[in-house]
DNA sequence: TGTTTATTGTTCATCTTTGAACTATTATGT
DNA sequence: ACATAATAGTTCAAAGATGAACAATAAACA
């Protein structure tokens, strides 16, 4: 009756993909940590580098980019937007939309922010080859082309 | 007066990790809607994983193998008590921790629950070869271990 | 033994995240 | 033009996660 399945814990893939997940949430949790100093938090460091490479972009694409819901954006950037480091400013043509873009302050403090991140980043990563590595990504970006179909 | 350091986005490690989040977050999210049908979330299943694999394990091992807070742990669990899928019962000899077990009932929402999760992950890590997939596991492991003494 | 220090689990206040309902604006189709 | 759909952003209530402070128990050690 007890439908003895090939157990998980057997399974190569999952113990492999047990394995990127705990590192990734090791990775983030150190993060938070060390951008504590900046009074910065992960969700919000990304805000900023998706500002950083796409000027002007609107809240819907940033949550698209974010995998977030919407109101997650509007719960977020007002805190950001009042220390200065982001303006919203209307759109033109199309009322209903905001337009985002880091401000001078914004952009300094990313690059603080960067450091830590990149050498984080940096400390994690160079346990790999430069092959390995790109192989890591390339598969990565695979899977999540695979699952957003999903 | 700008400092320019290299941009992180040209940075191969760099890019390469923002996959792998990517990848992890996506999943998650995934994982999260196809186990609605059982009234069960990701970090609830979690839970259910480890007390099979490790039967009888305290509280506390149960908040460091999941990489939360002891609080978190304290609020997670009785939800999945009073659902009857495990028990918690104090310990004879410490009479400060309770040992923790799954029911009949949680045994069998875990098969579940694993199918989903495992069909998800074959999904994902079936675009990589078996030697690929090995080798992201072993260097996830690395950073994991490398990144828990920063 | 008796006192100090550590450990386990809980409580509580706070902050995030989430999704559904809502408003305002634009697009579509007849 | 007009009615209907879709879209951008907000609000709000509910659920989750976090860390500090706390009570009970155990360990260390003088």
């Amino acid at each position: 009756m007890n439908n003895k399945q090939e157990l998980p814990w057997d399974n190569p893939r999952f113990r492999n993909w047990v394995a990127v997940a705990r590192a990734c949430h090791v990775l983030e949790r150190t993060l938070a940590a060390k951008l504590a100093p900046l009074d910065l938090k992960p969700a919000q460091l990304d805000v900023l580098m998706n500002l950083y490479r796409h000027p002007g972009m609107s809240q819907h694409d940033l949550a698209r980019k974010l995998l977030v819901g919407r109101s997650n954006i509007t719960m977020l950037l007002p805190q950001l937007e009042t220390r200065g480091l982001l303006r919203r400013e209307g759109d033109e043509k199309d009322k209903r939309v905001l337009r985002l873009n880091l401000t001078e302050a914004g952009e300094a403090l990313l690059m603080q922010a960067l450091k830590v991140h990149m050498a984080l980043i940096e400390k994690a990563m160079s346990q790999s080859t430069p092959e390995q590595c790109d192989l890591i990504g390339e598969q990565m970006r695979k899977i999540a082309d695979v699952l957003r179909e999903a």
